[in-house]
DNA sequence: AAACATTCCTGCACGC
DNA sequence: TGCGTGCAGGAATGTT
């Protein structure tokens, strides 16, 4: 459930505040082996035990920090983490839960298991090879349109490229481009470093407000507290195909842009 | 019952 | 030629 950057940063927020530094692994029960990939053999042996010293966020992963090696979660389409109030049965599809000495309880639920746990720091495998943060100086003007030179690929795949920058997907995507007036299609190699500017300005324009709305809940994401976000109210295209533009009022289009719906105003975007 | 918020892998085409 | 890179397509899976 939280799928993109806004979501899992907001499950990271709500998390922190349940879990201060120092707090320890008491109970670890695996209900199944594997996610996308299987959980580490010595999980359970690993973590009792050890403290949580914090939690991050690289990307869509949320980091689990501790003096020994960190511990990665990602959500894959329709992972969340949950509380477990006192008594509460388990659920259909809650696969790991973790006890802490605090006396909190977290479940991590999964329907489709596109998600993962594993271990890994910003030096592992699953983030080595990630581009810059979003939010980051390091994602400025210059760098998007340098990397979206002589790329044939949409502007819209390669936004969502995560070698590219991180943490935007599908939803985000087709938001930033409609802000940003570009058409979702159009070749990397035909972005100006006028509109190279706009995307990036609307990029965290956009991440900022929907952190700030604690994300878009479509049908699975939910906080650790089970409260649902609320960006998808503030949606100009996403999931709006056939209706008015809030701008221009002419139809939003959709259409399937690298496997994916996309969505946007032909009228306003160029 | 087709669609779905994500990521990884394969295979082909292109260019040096 | 051979190699590296980019890009398209498919797969993993359960729910509505």
């Amino acid at each position: 459930m939280p799928p993109e950057l806004p979501e899992v940063e907001s499950v990271k927020r709500s998390l922190e505040e349940k879990l201060p530094s120092g707090t320890r692994w008491v109970e670890v029960i695996l209900n199944r082996k594997d996610l996308r990939v299987p959980f580490p053999k010595d999980l359970r042996k690993k973590l009792v035990n050890s403290e949580v010293l914090g939690l991050e966020r690289r990307a869509k992963y949320l980091i689990f920090k501790r003096k020994e090696k960190d511990l990665l979660s990602h959500l894959g389409m329709s992972g969340t983490w949950r509380e477990l109030k006192a008594g509460e049965t388990l659920k259909a599809h809650d696969h790991l839960i973790f006890g802490f000495d605090n006396g909190l309880r977290l479940a991590y639920n999964d329907p489709r298991r596109f998600g993962l746990v594993d271990w890994g720091g910003v030096d592992s495998p699953w983030l080595r090879e990630l581009g810059p943060e979003p939010l980051s100086a390091a994602f400025n003007p210059a760098y998007l349109l340098q990397q979206m030179k002589g790329r044939k690929a949409a502007v819209k795949v390669l936004l969502m490229n995560a070698h590219l920058v991180v943490g935007i997907g599908n939803i985000y995507a087709s938001e930033i481009l409609f802000l940003a007036g570009v058409k979702p299609a159009r070749p990397g190699s035909k972005i100006t470093p006028t509109e190279a500017a706009l995307i990036v300005k609307h990029t965290k324009a956009v991440l900022k407000k929907a952190i700030k709305a604690k994300g878009s809940t479509l049908k699975d994401y939910r906080m650790v507290n089970g409260d649902s976000g609320k960006f998808q109210n503030s949606f100009k295209v996403y999931s709006r195909g056939g209706e008015k533009c809030f701008s221009c009022g002419a139809a939003i289009r959709s259409e399937v842009l690298g496997q994916r719906s996309t969505y946007w105003c032909s009228r306003c975007q160029k």
